[in-house]
DNA sequence: GCGTAAACGAGACGGTACGTCTAGTCTTTTC
DNA sequence: GAAAAGACTAGACGTACCGTCTCGTTTACGC
């Protein structure tokens, strides 16, 4: 029978917890995401497995909540501020800028891989999916939409934009290519991508 | 030590592969993917686990195998035509009629299960991800191509459109949408995706 | 790469211990040591493969400890003495005895198939056998080894008699006849056999 | 449904059946009789699977007829000839030489492996020992049980003797200690177990 | 000599068990 | 009472052989 109790956040360890989100980055790192296991993930951290299984209901869930840690305490290096698309006034300028920092992060292998993982199993369980969403992607689409949202203000876009469709129009192409590795990801590409979408494929 | 020596695929059984085929893809549907085992194909199939290893590298790649099967069987029944974007003169009419199909496909646990499993194993194994974007992927992208190609000559579209990106700029959102679970997936959707594809986001 | 942790034994569970000997032992009398196998012993113990890997080498190494365990019940349960030969100072109707009662043990199938197939794995596996050797035959030979000393010392046989061949006369033939079924065991047997080895094959 | 029909002997592959044989006890002695197997077998000796199957019942069985065809054929090139313990009047001498040329045998791995598996395999499964004890085991016996019926006519043993239980004495004592590896064996030993077995334990 | 039938080499097949690995649970001991 | 340690049940993994079943290919006999 489960144990349905559940555990006391307040005496948690913290040393535990950070020691395990190292392990788990890792691993995924060195080893790939299907080859790093929990047992693998407990030894390195010198954690007993039941310290895993007490906070987190699987192993994507460590990696999820390690990565989102990671960015947190990325944004705190920097100052937490700079979390907003620039609003220079020119819009295709601010979101090439953007687009091409997109770019970058996607090519570096030490977000390319927890990401990747993160998105396969998010693709195949719902439940992960929802949370990866929420935390990860959910906050970055965020930051297109506002700058797109500024922008539709000022009538430098439709007066009915449906800003979903309008990030997707960004975001969709430039993931789908990172995902099934259909093309290569540069800044020419990010530029073009920019315009294309601004502006659509009809002759000007 | 591995068995190097490849089988004689000329002395192959049909009546197993298709077999394998088909519970695999049952199994899929039926339990999910992480859930389908190659233990359970082959004992659904009524097959020896050897026969499988004998013939593919991993569950992946049956089915990988499976699912293209599938659309050739499915293709092979409609009478192999249509494999093309109608072109009745109006873009946006045509593709807003193969992006509603797509839609609906995707929508449809057929083959949104069987997708998903081959996307997310594809997004952490590059090369089963080739193998993906070679049988599956590429042949619809082309359909989209050759349609936009169409319109090109015709004037309809910019001069020195870049193909690729062209279609992923219908594709991309919904496969985005799609995978992440991030908003419907309705007509109306699709509608619009072409609609701002092809126009863009400016004001008209 | 092999696991060379050796496990913790004060915390190894007894009742899995207990209940991985009544499974071995019963599946080899019921279908046969040929059949007996560790996968169906884990079965019937209701126990995992690997708790059967890590306390033991081999599916012998198994029944060997089983069936000593199960002599050991046996004796604590008859109170633990009676384990010598008794001197009655009549030799041959001392010797007579015990042969016959290790005829009757040798047919009874509770005792004669697992024995069986340890002394065939014995005979072929030479770490076996010693423990074999060590564990059951051993301590069995040394009674008839005890109990001819006795007769020595007080000159009933030969001064210089060599106890290993002495006893090897009277258990070498018997084992013989019941491994190979080279003849019937019986009482009548067993009483000649006695009679041969204490006074030869030379006329009186 | 099995293939009930026999097959025809006469057209049967001379050159298939000494392959088989050879590569059986050269497996047997290099690698062991566990590890000997009938798909070994056939890879070493050139041969179908199917060409073991059809003409022997099991790996023990091919082994049998190979350690016997041997044996023929150590036979026929030393003469035939000398199939019998000589009979010099001297019957412990004669018992002497005989026991320790057997000893001799049971030393040489060549004899030993081969015989050991065939012993092991005997021991459990009855079917088998009894051909063992039919071609192999028997006719040794025989030679003994010869010589022994030869002094005893002369008056040299008891007239009653029983003569299964005689040679048993000097051959149980000798497999015992060789199979279960309980002592050395040496002349020294082959001598003292003909003076016991002959004169017995009683002091002279 | 020539057709035919059986034995042959080869090896794919449906299976079983192997020994290993990891998941997730449970227990014991330590802090 | 949380945590480290690790033994436990459970079961999938990929491998090795089993014994059966085709395949073509010799091989040898009867016509």
């Amino acid at each position: 029978m489960a144990d349905t109790r559940t555990p006391d956040s307040t005496r948690r360890s913290e040393r535990s917890r950070r020691a395990i989100y190292d392990a788990a980055l890792a691993l995924v790192v060195e080893a790939g995401y299907p080859k790093t296991t929990i047992e693998g993930i407990a030894a390195r951290a010198g954690v007993g497995k039941q310290t895993i299984y007490r906070w987190w209901p699987s192993k994507a869930a460590v990696l999820l909540e390690a990565f989102v840690d990671l960015g947190e305490q990325a944004a705190e290096a920097v100052g937490e501020v700079g979390a907003a698309i620039p609003d220079t006034g020119d819009l295709a300028a601010d979101l090439r800028l953007v687009v091409r920092a997109t770019v970058d992060e996607l090519v570096d292998p030490k977000y390319d891989l927890p990401t990747r993982a993160l998105a396969a199993e998010g693709i195949v369980d719902a439940e992960l999916c929802a949370q990866y969403v929420e935390k990860l992607l959910r906050p970055s689409l965020q930051l297109y939409a506002d700058r797109l949202a500024a922008s539709r203000e000022r009538g430098e876009l439709r007066a009915d934009l449906d800003l979903d469709i309008a990030v997707e129009l960004f975001t969709g192409p430039l993931s789908g290519r990172w995902l099934m590795r259909t093309g290569p990801l540069t800044h020419a590409y990010a530029d073009r991508l920019v315009d294309y979408a601004l502006h659509g494929l009809a002759p000007r």
